[in-house]
RNA sequence: GGAGGGGUGGCUGAGCGGUCGAAAGCGACGGUCUUGAAAACCGUUGGGCCCCACUCGGGGUCUCGAGGGUUCGAAUCCCUCCCCCUCCGCCA
């Protein structure tokens, strides 16, 4: 959620950016519900201040100067309750529309409304030059028999893996090792709910605009998860930090569910886009002005972990119109799969800056009241991807994979060997 | 799942239907004292929205788990819901 006082005083910056986004939202209306819902909340008050004099008066008074000022006093309280409920309605008519108001896009966002649109920055690492045939993930975890998609298919239906033997053990390499070096970075590892309430989602920016990605547990409003970034986000919902603390660096390891809505015929081949998979994630609570040299930085110890297992990538600068509601920046890290001859997203990290904060109510305090805090994310190991991307680049000629040096001390082995 | 108890300010904990945003204590912050610190003493100390001044500041309203209701007036009475705790049962 935006300062709703930019309605008043900077509409051209609300309507630049959502010019960037190409969206249309109706910011007339807003600003005319704005408006009235102030005007009718000062009614009320005022009708309140009212009622409450004359019930202070008639605290004071007796016998019939009391029946009197009792008589007169009848009418005020339906007149508090009909100003009060007409205020109510308008605000909330003005926040429900308002919460569809996406964030601000940073000036350095790149232009555009698709992921194509996106602006490369720079590639890292050489793509590997095989002598040989090589397999996608998907030829190559059929082969060594560690991804198994007919039988998800037959238990759990369409998008869904089972990962067998050294692959499963590589995974669980990949979380201790990716939490190992986000603890050095100063983060603080987090096992969060994957279970959550609809004002988590709420309060991230995930809803309303991405509801039919999440699934929904019925008759227990619950919601599962797509990212640890929800249950962290919210986990310091409705406080007021004490700006010493500042930064928090948290990392979250948790499953992430989504529902993929809408990307049928998409990445069909094996477990590259799937309702489950794990992921730990960084998050970071921060003073504003730090937020973009935080964003900075989890950029680099993404790229860093991504260099570690000698992943060739590429870094974008994400077009404005796909950054999604939250985010006012956004970085994609993305992988070079030699089976898809593409570079594909592995790790994102976004500067939310105080969309959230303010949704959720995360403030510090200044020398005159509070202030929203900054928030950002950034993934620092998406398991399966990750997984995905060894397995595609490190593959050699007899089929096999050589596991990258940094994870070897976490694997206790240096190859998966049909 | 069964039985009982409870939700008040950062914490503990008072609060007859009437001027209660709410006693008191603790904590925190500022000051006095001290070479410094502790102790002691003095003072300050929630948040949201809004109006006026639009610099300092002044004022209104909401907020005692949430939502309804009764009443001229509710933290105090009634209803619904949520959450927490204890005991029993079950269980990874």
């Amino acid at each position: 959620m935006l300062d709703p006082q930019l309605l008043r005083n900077n509409l051209d910056l609300l309507a630049d950016s959502l010019t960037r986004r190409d969206l249309d939202l109706d910011l007339d209306r807003l600003v005319e519900l704005e408006e009235r819902s102030r005007r009718l909340r000062h009614q009320a008050d005022e009708a309140r201040a009212a009622q409450k004099e004359a019930g202070r008066q008639i605290a004071t008074l007796v016998d019939e100067e009391k029946e009197k000022a009792i008589a007169a006093a009848q009418d005020m309280s339906d007149r508090v309750k009909h100003l009060s409920g007409e205020a109510d309605r308008v605000r909330d008519e003005f926040e429900r529309l308002w919460l569809e108001m996406p964030n601000l896009v940073d000036a350095t966002a790149a232009d555009g409304f698709t992921e194509d649109d996106a602006e490369e920055l720079r590639r890292i690492g050489d793509q590997p030059d095989f002598d040989f045939e090589i397999l996608d993930h998907s030829g190559l975890g059929e082969r060594l028999g560690i991804i198994d998609t007919e039988r998800a298919a037959k238990v759990s239906g369409s998008r869904f893996g089972y990962i067998r033997g050294r692959a499963a053990l590589l995974e669980l390499a990949l979380v201790r090792w990716a939490m190992d070096r986000v603890v050095a970075e100063g983060h603080e590892p987090f096992l969060p709910p994957v279970m959550v309430r609809e004002h988590a989602l709420v309060g991230t920016g995930f809803f309303p605009e991405a509801r039919d990605q999440v699934y929904e547990i019925p008759g227990d409003d619950l919601f599962l998860v797509g990212t640890s970034e929800v249950p962290l986000a919210a986990y310091h919902g409705d406080e007021i930090l004490d700006r010493k603390t500042l930064p928090l660096r948290y990392a979250g390891y948790s499953s992430c569910f989504r529902r993929e809505a809408g990307t049928y015929g998409k990445d069909t081949a094996g477990i590259f886009r799937v309702h489950q998979f794990e992921k730990v994630e960084m998050f970071v609570f921060c003073l504003p002005e730090e937020s973009p040299s935080e964003h900075d930085r989890l950029l680099e110890i993404e790229e860093a972990l991504v260099r570690e297992l000698e992943i060739p990538y590429r870094v974008v600068n994400v077009a404005a119109g796909d950054l999604g509601a939250s985010a006012t920046k956004k970085y994609d890290i993305e992988a070079w799969f030699p089976g898809q001859e593409a570079y594909r997203e592995i790790t994102s990290t976004s500067n939310t800056t105080d969309f959230q904060s303010r949704r959720l109510n995360i403030r510090y305090r200044t020398d005159d009241g509070t202030t929203p805090v900054h928030t950002l994310n950034g993934t620092a190991c998406a398991l399966g991807r990750t997984m995905l991307a060894i397995l595609e680049n490190h593959q050699q000629r007899d089929g096999s994979v050589i596991i990258p040096q940094a994870l070897r001390p976490y694997t206790g082995f240096d190859v998966i060997a049909p």
